[in-house]
Parts: structure tokens; C-alpha cells; sequence
DNA sequence: TCTGGTTCAATTATCGATAATTGAGGTAAG
DNA sequence: CTTACCTCAATTATCGATAATTGAACCAGA
């Protein structure tokens, strides 16, 4: 049995169905049928539905009247969109990020050292992690409360897309670990801006091999 | 009695409850109680819930497990924020304008005289109305959904701040408007590239402007 | 075959009632 | 006077049941 420690079941429940996304069990496209959920962890109606109605804030999950709520399906094209965008806004965060935030300087460089790792040894699981983990910190170390909501807010994309097609060939993955490294560099030389030009391109280089990069699965 | 025509309860109630945080019948900070709001409406809270659920997704609320809703209160801080990531949006939509979008040069024009009108006649409304237009115009003809999306995400607060304070002196909307003004002549031309400086930089003016003029309300 | 209508099961949207939680106010011991 | 502990009214969270809507299957007439 399966239980989050949270406040009211309907952040229980977005958790859980959360989770389930990320492994899985519930693919893009699928329908998530109210009742059906509610019957499975033996509660009612309303906190599926506060549920899926925070999840479908979250652009993760999308809802129609009378029509039913289903995974959404993220498009080469989004996913190509918001990694763009998330270039843009780690520059912005880059040039922001202050002296005295750089103490996790060594904490930055550990999760780029532990990308390259990842790469080396194929461990798609774990570079996600660390790279969701190197990006973020540069992000809140911007101390930016919106900016850091913003990005979040493309985060799940990236990682839903990610997940569905194949575009994680070795060099790629390599070439992007490396990019991590030199960013942290500029970083501890105190030249943000420079880190901040680094993440841009590095969004754009991922958006390069994505482009051409023919997606494995297709749209419907 | 008011009545807005859409489809589920739900949804009519959301744009109602929009409505009156807009014209102030909700000021920032209020508490929104859904049995008061239901009995009102003659509904029952579900409905209102659903309604506060997705506000809350927009950030026009805030809701905290057992403790209720408020409108919320948008900092001066968080307004300079988000500021300042429209910015980089912007400069980022100007550059991926394409020239068969611009067929809309004229209608954009328009929006910006518009603007530079209002200033003179200190009609505020009008003001805000055109320059929200001008604006998202420029972000749409991106042609980047996802940019759209992320844009409009962070445009209600600056509404709701700019309700709430009075940075509005006569100099600083001639000011913008005439950025806008400047603005159109670089897409006319075909200079996108700095059309999106001007933009960022437009962005960057009014943050001065704002930062330099104490806010009239206080926080809490 | 196609088009338009009809029925029906499945599902969402809404309802009215109940359980759970909070915050205010009171109260007594220290 | 303060602190810890109660009590209670107000409100949110959840429940079980019902109304509204949809989409598919079926059917009849051109």
C-alpha cells in the first residue's frame, strides 16, 4: 500500500498520482477516471478531484468539462519551447546570483562533477537527477522567489518529454555534463555573466541535438 | 445578479470571483469563505472550491489546508520580479517574431499610440488596456505557446500591484509609451533583435521608476 | 451506404450532510 | 501576569448520493 505523510488527502492523493506519473504507471494520454482512483484508495470523489484539478494547474495532467482529466502529452515542439525558455531564465538567474549565495559553490560543482558521472556510466536516472539538481541551484541561488516558481513551472515538461522519447544518446549527454562543469568555473571566478551566456547556450546546444534528433515516439 | 455564460458552474464562478478581485470588490489580503460565497451564489462549496482551486493555480489566491483562502497580496518585491522576468520573455518573444507575423505591424502601432494617448489624458484604464494588448501582441506573434503561457502566468500580478500602488506619475507612463512607440519602428524595420533590447530595457526603465517611488501601501 | 436520431451505460459536476481542524476566548495553576 | 489547557463556534475537508452530460451502440429511413 502506498502512502505519502501529508496534510489533507488531496495533497496525498496529487502526490501519489505525481509519483505515478514519473514511473510510469500512468503514461501521456492516459485517462484518470475520478471514481475509479477514488474507489482504488478508498476515499470519495472531491480529493481525486482537488487532486487532478492542482495537477492540471501544473500543466500535468489536462481536463475537459463532462469529458474527463488525461495525462497530458508533451510535443517535441513544447518540449523544445520550454527548454528555451528555461535558457533564458537561468541567464537572468545567473546574472542575479549574488556573492554571498555562491558558498554552495562547492555544492554547484559536486552536482556537475556527479552529471559527468552520470553520463559516463549511462546512468539516465541519476543525471536527471543531478541536473534537475545543478539547475535548480543556480536558480534559487538567484534568490529570485518568482523566477524560481516560473522555472519550476516548466521543469515537469522537460522531464515528461524526456522520458518518452529517446534523446539521450551518450555524447549528448556528455557534452551537456561538460557544459556543467565549465559553468560552475565561470561561476567561481565570479563572472556570472559569463555563466549566464554558458547556460543559454547550453539550453540551445540540448535544443540542437533535440531538433535533429528524429523523436522516437510520434504525436498523435 | 450577476452572470457569466459558460459552461460548468465552476468556471462562471471563477471568472465571477476574477471579476470582483479586479474591480476591487475583493481587495488583496480578503478572505474568501466558500460557504458564504456558495449561499451567495446559490450553489453548493463544491463548485467554489473548484473555482478557488484553479484561482489559487493562477496565483490570484492563496489556500492553506484548514486555514481558508485570501486574495493575494502581490509584494513590491515580487512585482519588481516578475518585472523583470517579462523582460527577458519579452526579449526572447521579440527575436523569434517572424516577418509573416508581422503583417500585424500595423494593429501593434496602433496599440502603442494607443498607449502613448492614455498618458497624455492620464487615463490610467485606458493606459493599462493598451499596453497589456501592445504587449502580449508582441509575445503571440512569437508563435511560441509556451512562452505565451509562461507570460500570462506572471501579467495578473503586475495588474494587481499595479491597482495597488500609484506609480503612476504622468512621467513615467509618457516615458513607456514612448519606448513603445520605439519599439514598433525596430520590428517595422525588420531589427527584431533590437526591438527585444528595447523591450528588455523598457522592462528595466519601469523597475527604476518603481524601485525609486516608496510604495504607497505597506506590507503586512 | 450514409445520415440523423434514440437509448443507455459510464462518467463528471453538483448537492446536502458530516467529520476534522483551527483560532478565539475563557480559565485555572504557577 | 503569564502559560498551558480547555471549550466552542466557524470553517474547511471529505463523504455518499443525485443530476447533467457525453460517447458509443443501435436503428430507421433515404
Amino acid at each position: 500500500m502506498v502512502d505519502v505523510n501529508r496534510d489533507c488527502m488531496s495533497n496525498r492523493i496529487q502526490q501519489l498520482i505525481l509519483e505515478r506519473i514519473r514511473n510510469g504507471v500512468y503514461a501521456p494520454g492516459d485517462r484518470l477516471v475520478e471514481l475509479q482512483i477514488a474507489r482504488e484508495l478508498n476515499t470519495s470523489q472531491a480529493p481525486i478531484r482537488e487532486a487532478l484539478c492542482k495537477l492540471e494547474a501544473m500543466r500535468i495532467v489536462e481536463t475537459q468539462p463532462y469529458r474527463g482529466t488525461h495525462v497530458r502529452k508533451v510535443s517535441p515542439r513544447e518540449f523544445e519551447e520550454s527548454l528555451q525558455i528555461r535558457g533564458v531564465l537561468e541567464n537572468l538567474a545567473a546574472e542575479q546570483v549574488e556573492k554571498r549565495l555562491l558558498g554552495s559553490i562547492d555544492a554547484l560543482r559536486q552536482a556537475a562533477v556527479h552529471t559527468m558521472t552520470a553520463a559516463k556510466e549511462k546512468d539516465l536516472d541519476a543525471y536527471r537527477q543531478y541536473n534537475l539538481k545543478f539547475h535548480r541551484m543556480i536558480v534559487e541561488a538567484s534568490a529570485n522567489e518568482t523566477l524560481v516558481m516560473v522555472w519550476d513551472s516548466l521543469v515537469p515538461e522537460v522531464r515528461m518529454r524526456m522520458q518518452a522519447n529517446g534523446n539521450t544518446d551518450l555524447s549528448t549527454l556528455l557534452n551537456a555534463a561538460n557544459d556543467h562543469l565549465e559553468i560552475v568555473e565561470a561561476f567561481a571566478e565570479g563572472d556570472n555573466r559569463y555563466a549566464g551566456k554558458l547556460l543559454k547556450k547550453h539550453a540551445e546546444s540540448i535544443l540542437f541535438h533535440h531538433e535533429h534528433n528524429e523523436p522516437i515516439i510520434k504525436e498523435a
